[in-house]
DNA sequence: CCAATTCCGTTTGGTAGCAAACAAACCCGG
DNA sequence: CCGGGTTTGTTTGCTACCAAACGGAATTGG
C-alpha cells in the first residue's frame, strides 16, 4: 500500500510542475499542507469505524464528551471553544447528545440566557470505559513512529496550529 | 503575538495531562493525534476564508477542481478515490460544481452506466488562478517550518496516513 | 442465449458543520 | 426607571459528508 501511495504523490507533484510550467510554486508547503488535511480524515475515519461507532458517537460528540469529562461541566460558549466548533454547530451536537443521554443541560440561575451542559452519570461511564480504546487506536494509528517523532510531530503541527490560526 | 499563543497551546495540553494524572495513557500519541486534526481544521478554516469563499468554493469543491486539473477527465469513482471521498459525496459535489458552471458530466458511449467529469473553460480559468494563491496561503500556513521541517512534517504525516489508513 | 451476479453512479436518510439572522436577557447611561 | 446597545444560545438555510439501499447496465456461468 505504502509503495503504491508514495509514489503516487510524487507524480502528482511532477505532473503540477509540468502543468504549471515557468510559474513558481512552493511544493514543500503543498505537501506539508495536503499531508496534514489527508492524515486528519483517515485518523478520523478509523476513530468513527473503529470505536466511536460502537457507542453512537460521531467525532464531534466524542470530542465533546472528553472535554467534559476533563474540565468538567461548563458554559456552552467556553465549551464551543474548546471543542474548536462553532457555537451554531455546537447546539446541535449537544442536541444529539442529548437524544442519546450522554449529557444534560443545565439553566445558570445568575443569568437566565445562559446555559451549562455536563455529562450525565452515562455519560461519564460511557466516555472512561471508551477513552481508553480510543487512546489504544491512537496508539495504533502512529504506531510506527519513535516516541521523539511523535513529539516532534506535535510540535511541528502545534506550529501550524498557531500560524493558521491567525486569521 | 506567537510567544504568547504558542505556550498557551503547550499549557493547555499539558493541563489536560496533570488532569487525566495518574490513568496509563499514551499521552505522545495522544497530543500527535489531536494535534493532526486540529492543524487540518485551522488549515482548512484559513483556506475557505482566505481563498475560497472568494470563488464560491469549499474545500472538497477545490480539491475535486484541482484534481480533475492534474489528471484530466475522469470517471466518477477514480475522481472519488483520487479526492478522497465517499462516491455519495462526490456525487453531491459535482452538482455543486455543475452548478456553479465549474465542470461538466460526459456520458461514457462504451458503458451507460458510466460519467466522466472534466472541467469548464470556466472551470480551468477559475483553478488557473486560483491555485496559486492557494499555494501562497499554504506556504503562509506552514511559513515558520525551514524547508527541512515542512519534508519532515510531510514524511511523518505519509506515515500516519499510510498506517491510518489501514483498515 | 438467459439468469444470476457484479458493477456503477445516484438517491435516501441521517449527522456535522458554518454564517447570519434572531429573540431573549442583561447592562448601562441618562 | 427606561431605552438603546450588547451578549448568549438557538434557529435557519445551506453545503458537506457518509453508509446503505437502489435500479439500470454490463458480465459471467451454464
Amino acid at each position: 500500500m505504502e509503495d503504491r501511495a508514495r509514489p503516487r504523490l510524487l507524480d502528482a507533484e511532477r505532473l503540477i510542475q509540468a502543468r504549471l510550467g515557468d510559474r513558481q510554486l512552493d511544493f514543500d508547503s503543498m505537501l506539508a499542507v495536503s499531508n496534514i488535511y489527508r492524515a486528519a480524515t483517515a485518523v478520523r475515519r478509523r476513530a468513527e469505524h473503529g470505536v466511536l461507532s460502537q457507542f453512537g458517537l460521531s467525532w464531534g460528540g466524542f470530542t465533546t464528551l472528553w472535554v467534559l469529562w476533563v474540565w468538567g461541566e461548563m458554559r456552552t460558549a467556553d465549551l464551543a471553544e474548546e471543542c474548536d466548533l462553532s457555537k451554531a454547530t455546537l447546539t446541535g451536537v449537544v442536541k444529539t447528545l442529548e437524544k442519546r443521554g450522554f449529557v444534560e443541560r443545565r439553566p445558570v440561575e445568575s443569568d437566565r440566557r445562559r446555559v451549562t451542559v455536563a455529562l450525565t452519570d452515562a455519560g461519564l461511564d460511557t466516555i472512561e470505559s471508551l477513552f481508553p480504546q480510543f487512546n489504544r487506536y491512537e496508539g495504533e494509528m502512529v504506531g510506527k513512529l519513535s516516541t521523539d517523532e511523535k513529539q516532534a510531530l506535535a510540535g511541528l503541527l502545534r506550529r501550524v496550529i498557531v500560524e493558521a490560526g491567525r486569521q
